[in-house]
DNA sequence: AAAGACACCTGGGAGC
DNA sequence: TGCTCCCAGGTGTCTT
């Protein structure tokens, strides 16, 4: 479900309901996500303050003065801040009451989401072998060309692969290769540093205007402040198979790559 | 070392 | 109406 801009409109929407709030408890509804939820994580957080709130990739991390929460969304995932009376609905699994009355609500159908515990969460296995951030000045045209090199893999799995830049998912993969004109099925290594110039700030445009407009809301995205994000307006190929290119007008194509599908325009992305 | 397939899980929509 | 099948915004893990 969400990508980087979908994580980064939950965080900033639940960041002033949370931020130097002090636990009451940690409700767990059930405990069977991607992996269990830790038991110790209500003796963790209970009695703490949440200091501080950021963001590793598609990681949201809650931290107290010793340890983190750390919350992946997942498929399907999303955070709603509601009062503690308000009834849990299905898949509402996880509230995190807060002493003034009002609770973070994690709801995940599919439960491809995660909340564990970590006294040092920049170290957590999950967390320690990511890439760079994409909106971060680390990222840029010589990083991927150089992380490329030798590399016989499509562009586009070469982009979505969290190791190499966090982030970017499905959606924002095949809007950026739209948008630099680059063939979603191209080797990664045989791209010139030339294309990732223009790729790279294709990546960077296209989350950040994602952002801007609170995320894509395809059917279920809602941000915390239960508004859809608005993104989905500005889609060139995501979803489009068989509608014109909004370039050249010739049909958007569809393929699999990696068991995921890939949309494009094959006379604009060579 | 790198690439690819598979796994986890539920719900919604299409087609019959 | 109801069944079956396929698809979905992610990503760690196992197998080649």
């Amino acid at each position: 479900m969400p990508e980087l801009p979908e994580v980064e409109t939950t965080l900033r929407g639940i960041e002033p309901y949370v931020l130097q709030q002090r636990v009451k408890k940690v409700i767990v509804r059930q405990p069977q996500l991607r992996w269990p939820i830790p038991d110790e994580l209500n003796k963790q957080l209970q009695n703490r303050i949440i200091n501080k709130i950021s963001r590793r990739g598609k990681y949201i991390l809650l931290h107290t003065q010793r340890g983190a929460a750390i919350l992946h969304l997942g498929m399907s995932g999303s955070l709603r801040v509601v009062d503690a009376l308000t009834p849990a609905q299905k898949h509402d699994h996880v509230d995190i009451c807060f002493t003034q009355g009002h609770c973070l609500r994690l709801r995940d159908p599919r439960r491809f989401g995660a909340l564990l515990w970590s006294e040092t969460p920049e170290q957590h296995p999950l967390l320690s072998p990511l890439g760079v951030e994409p909106l971060s000045a680390q990222f840029d045209a010589s990083y991927l060309h150089a992380q490329a090199h030798g590399r016989k893999r499509a562009v586009k799995l070469f982009l979505m692969d969290s190791h190499i830049v966090v982030g970017v998912g499905n959606i924002y993969a095949n809007e950026a290769l739209f948008a630099a004109g680059i063939h979603p099925k191209t080797a990664a290594g045989k791209i010139s540093l030339k294309r990732y110039e223009t790729l790279a700030s294709a990546i960077q445009s296209i989350l950040t205007a994602a952002i801007q407009q609170g995320g894509t809301t395809l059917k279920d995205f809602l941000g915390s402040d239960g508004k859809p994000g608005y993104f989905k307006q500005q889609l060139n190929v995501y979803d489009r198979a068989d509608a014109p290119c909004p370039r050249c007008t010739s049909a958007i194509k569809l393929v699999k790559l990696g068991q995921r599908s890939t949309y494009f325009c094959s006379k604009c992305q060579r």
